[in-house]
DNA sequence: GTAAAAGGTAAGGGTAATGCACTTTT
DNA sequence: CAAAAGTGCATTACCCTTACCTTTTA
């Protein structure tokens, strides 16, 4: 198939194919192209971004089926097969005779790599092991020191994902502060934020040459302070603190920023903001979270970034819906706008 | 005045996506 | 042999949940 060819037909379904390396898209023309092809037939759309709980359940209908035909009797011999060395050949001979990866991604509009990356997520036994005890964190300084970026390895020793440890370790590697902020650290966060924002839009002055309208270098338009911000380079300005601790700290000086320090959140105010965010969720008739549009949501209660009402969304959920971890997304809402909703306006 | 409900801030596990390399099949 | 399919792994940028307090409310 011709290289050229390929990316035009994929990027009907994968618009930044012309950002992706040759090798990858390669891959995708193989056996994605004409999945792809069949699910448009059906009008269903490629997706993207996290995986809804749907399409989780059809990777495990989809694996246990898959193991029922074969005989196979564990996930992790199907997914993991490297790490059974003894039955290498015969799980290889059975997913071949019986087409894993076809069967693996039935149904579920994504590449298929995707798809098996997700499956092998799901049911490692190595995943999901919760938080890192003082111990475990020590250990895996020690592993890196031993082995380095050997990952696999690491992750052997100390029965986590390899994606786990890596990420770990990212965080750990050099001494950062814990706690609450220093008035020089959040200052020369501020400093920092600035800066990038500012390079960015000189950049961007350079191409559009237009430069005949304004000079807005004073004035920081409120987009250019939510658009994503190139965090890793912001943790090494702020020198103290891990990437994610900026971005977190970031979004709280922007809400009160944005609020003025006003808190909308209590009081009546805090009452009609929920108010307002149950009913918008229920009109938008998401069936997923990642389906709803916070951005949207967010001028519901007011001029905030959309991180806070993402967490406002989260604490309604768990101190207002029973069970809300055996729920579905829209059961939840559904719950939110039935029970509580009439709670909350009779309190108004 | 007090317990509990609600709020705020920070910590932290887990996620999708992709390049590259190696192995097996066609 | 070359090309394609199948697999594995490191790396990057980010989302969502949870822990731990302080403040407010009933």
């Amino acid at each position: 198939v011709d290289l050229d060819t390929a990316k035009q037909e994929l990027e009907e379904f994968i618009p930044h194919v012309r950002n992706i390396s040759d090798s990858s898209i390669r891959k995708m023309a193989g056996r994605d192209l004409a999945r792809f092809k069949r699910f448009k037939k059906q009008g269903i759309a490629v997706k993207f971004g996290r995986f809804s709980e749907k399409e989780n359940n059809q990777i495990r209908k989809n694996v246990e089926e898959f193991l029922s035909i074969t005989g196979i009797d564990s996930a992790e011999k199907l997914l993991f097969t490297s790490r059974y060395p003894e039955h290498k050949e015969t799980i290889s001979r059975l997913k071949a005779e019986h087409l894993f990866c076809e069967k693996l991604s039935e149904g579920i509009p994504r590449p298929w790599r995707l798809i098996y990356y997700r499956a092998r997520k799901i049911f490692d036994p190595n995943n999901y092991k919760g938080r890192y005890t003082k111990e475990e964190k020590e250990k895996l300084k020690k592993y890196h020191a031993l082995h380095g970026n050997d990952w696999k390895k690491i992750s052997e020793m100390m029965s986590r994902s390899n994606l786990s440890v890596a990420m770990k370790y990212s965080e750990i590697k050099s001494a950062i502060n814990y706690g609450p902020w220093s008035k020089e650290e959040t200052q020369k966060l501020m400093h920092a934020v600035e800066e990038v924002i500012r390079k960015r839009m000189d950049m961007e002055d350079a191409n559009s040459l237009s430069s005949s309208e304004k000079n807005r270098d004073l004035l920081i338009e409120r987009e250019k302070l939510y658009q994503k911000l190139p965090w890793t380079e912001i943790e090494a300005k702020v020198g103290t603190r891990y990437w994610r601790q900026c971005k977190q700290k970031w979004t709280t000086i922007l809400t009160n920023k944005m609020t003025k320090g006003q808190q909308l959140y209590r009081g009546t105010k805090g009452l009609q903001a929920k108010i307002n965010l149950i009913k918008r969720l229920y009109e938008m008739k998401a069936e997923d979270a990642n389906e709803v549009n916070w951005e949207e949501l967010s001028n519901t209660i007011g001029d905030v970034p959309r991180a806070y009402v993402q967490a406002k969304f989260y604490k309604l959920k768990v101190s207002c819906v029973p069970f809300w971890q055996k729920k579905t997304f829209s059961e939840i809402i559904d719950y939110l706008f039935e029970e509580k909703l009439p709670e909350l306006e009779e309190k108004l």
